[in-house]
DNA sequence: TATTGTTATACTCTATAACTATA
DNA sequence: TATAGTTATAGAGTATAACAATA
């Protein structure tokens, strides 16, 4: 039932022409996210861990007493959609809340052992994993795509 | 009250380490599509498009004739939400639902004089917004850059 | 039996207004 | 008065299941 006609490879059936939209920054950026993104949700699950709740627990890994407006700030995250993030992953222990040395408002977070634990291994699991995800790219390529891209949102 | 004390230049207020999270391609590619796409809402608000009734727009244009499913393919939208796109393109005016001429389940999407005139207006903003929001590569960076995206998702 | 287009629906993500407590 | 954190909520985007018409 697909042995015979011409010989068309496998799926096929779609000669649309998409050529001035691969002209464009935004389109490609998009595209190429959301392929990788594809392959962080398949190897991060494992973690327990999103793309969002990667990286928030990214940055309070490198940054120990961070407190939740410069989260948002760093991470172009709008406060009231921070807060759902950090109390799960508050309850995952994986985190903790501890006073503000010099403004009583603000919550430094910090993480926890089990928290630094896990994000030494998760953090090698993503750059391993960006690496397939752009097989087609050497090395070099890799380094000169990503300073191009800071250009833009930097 | 912004004059005295040492001279931090305005916002400042956040010393966030994210040099790990700028190690990821994933990362990187996401904020950057943000940031085009940021201004991409704005100038082609004008036109009432958003980024995805824009790319279906821009199949259609230059593929007249395709099919809802053919679209879907590629710019990897799914069926039941492309429905409401269409619906609204039509009702605008922007294209119209023809038979197709050898399948009796498909319709063939044709864009209208207007939504032809419509979109050669459009793709010359978009891709003039495009250098605006990447100002800061040169014009041979730009084309390095879509050619390392495009070996990603392509 | 497989596919196109569709409906209904659920889940997630993102955005805005407003409140509290501290500064 | 302004800011950190929070609540409630609305809107947009994305996902799966299932159906009628046609291949």
């Amino acid at each position: 039932m697909a042995t015979s006609k011409k010989a068309a490879p496998a799926p096929a059936a779609q000669p649309v022409d998409t050529s001035y939209l691969q002209t464009l920054l935004g389109y490609n950026a998009r595209r190429a996210a959301l392929s990788i993104i594809g392959v962080f949700l398949e190897r991060l699950a494992a973690y327990g861990l999103k793309p969002v709740d990667f990286s928030v627990m990214s940055v309070i890994h490198h940054n120990p007493g961070v407190t939740s407006r410069q989260l948002c700030a760093s991470l172009a995250i709008l406060p009231p959609n921070l807060v759902g993030l950090i109390q799960s992953l508050e309850a995952r222990g994986l985190i903790e809340r501890l006073p503000h040395p010099t403004d009583g408002r603000a919550l430094g977070l910090h993480p926890t052992a089990k928290g630094v634990s896990l994000m030494q291994q998760a953090e090698l699991t993503a750059s391993e994993l960006e690496i397939d995800a752009s097989s087609k790219l050497s090395a070099s390529q890799r380094q000169t795509l990503v300073q191009l891209l800071q250009k833009i949102y930097l």
